[in-house]
DNA sequence: CGCATTTTGTACTTACAAGTCAAAAATTGG
DNA sequence: CCAATTTTTGACTTGTAAGTACAAAATGCG
């Protein structure tokens, strides 16, 4: 009972996410938040909170879109090593067609927020964690085929695609040309 | 003549330096700097016109800094592979072991200015490309030396190393332990 | 010394960040 | 339709960010 809301909840923490993603926590305010959802600051308060509760919930949303997108991209058919060279490309053409550049959010937030705020970066350890899982478990497959050699360590080979994906979506952030993205790719891959 | 300063400005800059790369910029407060600093808010806008001013000020001085440090690094004797394992080692072990885990300042600030703040991008990409160029020269002295494969571009490397590095600075914000960066660094020179 | 010049400390200003609150409005159950 | 409940609107509050203003203090110079 009661009155209705007169917005959608989940479609305004997905214009939060948005703008937290693209100026960073610090520098959003509750004026752009409701610029950007559309709604009054007594709404925004009544369902939300706080600025750091949207925040969260922003990041939790980014999250789990994320995980879908990778995860997406990984599943097509095809060789291990084309997949993988494959998601790159596309990872970084896709930072590179931003029109605000804005990178990856949790890389954003990991250089902004870590050691300040706890749950922000718990968030984001999980996030980094999830996406070695997956190279990880990327190199194994491509083991079992025979495409990758045995000698190869999974696991440091996960770390070190995960850590060249963060260096790649901060990168996108401030390289002027896309080939630079490109030659770490292929370098990469080709060294796998 | 005059009144002399009180203060040693480039001390000062020095302090502000450390206190924006700590707390990034937005939330740094002109509060934090005179803290920091130990001076006055009069000594301060006169002395530095505005809070980015000084922020200008603290990123060269950080850049200036730091291109000492990377080269200092590279400049003991050795062979490449092995002067390559060591800086990037130690360039993680510092990163680990300052308690605020602030990471890379040049890192930090392309994620949080990249895009808005014209002079920062300009100045973070000054820094990138000196690196980049650094390690370039290193692999294609580890090439006369015949120690590297020929086959392998600088170029590239160059590029993949800068990343690699970008990206282990970012991680040390997050990681929780060091073997996983300590992985990521003996991964990349061993495909070298 | 007296004067011009620069720095310093502190009070002040303006604007806005973050959040609160009360009253009006919209809903459903009885 | 009434009562209870919840949302909305928008004014209001509190604190602080960023910078300004100005008088007092400290210097070198003639």
């Amino acid at each position: 009972m009661g009155r209705p809301k007169q917005f959608d909840p989940d479609a305004a923490v997905e214009h939060a996410m948005n703008v937290f993603w693209r100026k960073g926590y610090a520098a959003t305010t509750p004026q752009d938040l409701v610029d950007a959802i559309g709604i009054g600051k007594g709404s925004l308060y009544n369902t939300f909170g706080s600025k750091h509760a949207l925040f969260e919930l922003a990041l939790r949303r980014y999250r789990d879109s994320q995980a879908v997108a990778l995860i997406e991209m990984f599943e097509e058919p095809g060789p291990v090593k084309v997949r993988l060279r494959r998601t790159l490309r596309l990872l970084a053409e896709m930072d590179l067609a931003d029109p605000d550049r804005r990178g990856c959010m949790a890389v954003n937030t990991a250089a902004e927020l870590a050691g300040t705020d706890q749950v922000a970066t718990e968030l984001v350890q999980h996030m980094f964690a999830r996406t070695e899982d997956a190279f990880c478990a990327l190199i194994e497959e491509g083991q079992r085929s025979e495409e990758i050699a045995p000698e190869r360590d999974p696991a440091a080979w996960g770390s070190l695609l995960l850590n060249t994906v963060v260096g790649l979506r901060l990168m996108a952030r401030v390289a002027e040309t896309p080939d630079r993205l490109a030659r770490v790719i292929d370098a990469t891959v080709d060294s796998l």
